[in-house]
DNA sequence: TCACTGATCAGCGATATGGTAATATATCTG
DNA sequence: CAGATATATTACCATATCGCTGATCAGTGA
């Protein structure tokens, strides 16, 4: 009956992939990344964040790739490297949207 | 061009949802469960964990709605609120394994 | 009341994180 | 080579979180 157990490493490279994914910011960068390519200075315009702060974020996401780089003279141009980020969000997002109907139902029960 | 663009609560919202399973442990309870509803005493059997450290991640994926429970006489079951973690799961195993493919054509890479 | 399951709270130590300032690297220009 | 710009990296601080533990409370049934 029991399935395949997941090996301890295999829990934790799924959890840190889904640690990316957990960042505000990370979040916030994919999703301007959605309407193309950018660099980072463009990045950095566009959120309002940190040089190095930016620059850092989107290392990760290079490295879990999440994003590929290519360069052009003086500027990094960063691009998502696919949709998945995109499904995984609607994924959660029709959960969101499923709690947030069910709530207005409830209509001011916190517990 | 532009979609539109995600709210800052929102992508906290979302961002909130990805780091309840960017836990390793919490993921092992999941996939537990996968099997089916378990008690709580059933998954600190199963996994190993502490009473009060099981019942906290169980709090959490049920606040989050991953998971669901119903009381019967002294015991809790826990059951899976859907399949769409697996989905997230899935998605994120066939990126994996896309990796670990690229990196085995590489043979020793390590930067 | 007692026994059992589970929830909650407080506290500990270790680790990881985001942000930022400073600095290093890469590229082009002159 | 020196200067300017874009990006990467490092060092550091403050904070958050984890897993774990012990204690305690709450719910259920005998």
């Amino acid at each position: 009956m029991a399935e395949v157990q997941l090996t301890p490493e295999l829990l934790a490279a799924v959890a840190e992939r889904f640690k990316v994914l957990s960042e505000p910011t990370r979040l916030q960068i994919l999703s301007t990344l959605r309407d193309g390519e950018s660099t980072v200075s463009k990045l950095v315009d566009s959120t309002g964040l940190g040089q190095a702060n930016v620059s850092k974020h989107l290392q990760i996401l290079h490295v879990t790739g999440f994003v590929t780089r290519r360069r052009e003279g003086l500027y990094v141009y960063y691009r998502l490297a696919g949709n998945e980020v995109f499904e995984l969000c609607d994924i959660i997002c029709d959960r969101l949207e499923e709690e947030i109907r069910a709530r207005e139902s409830l209509l001011g029960g916190e517990g």
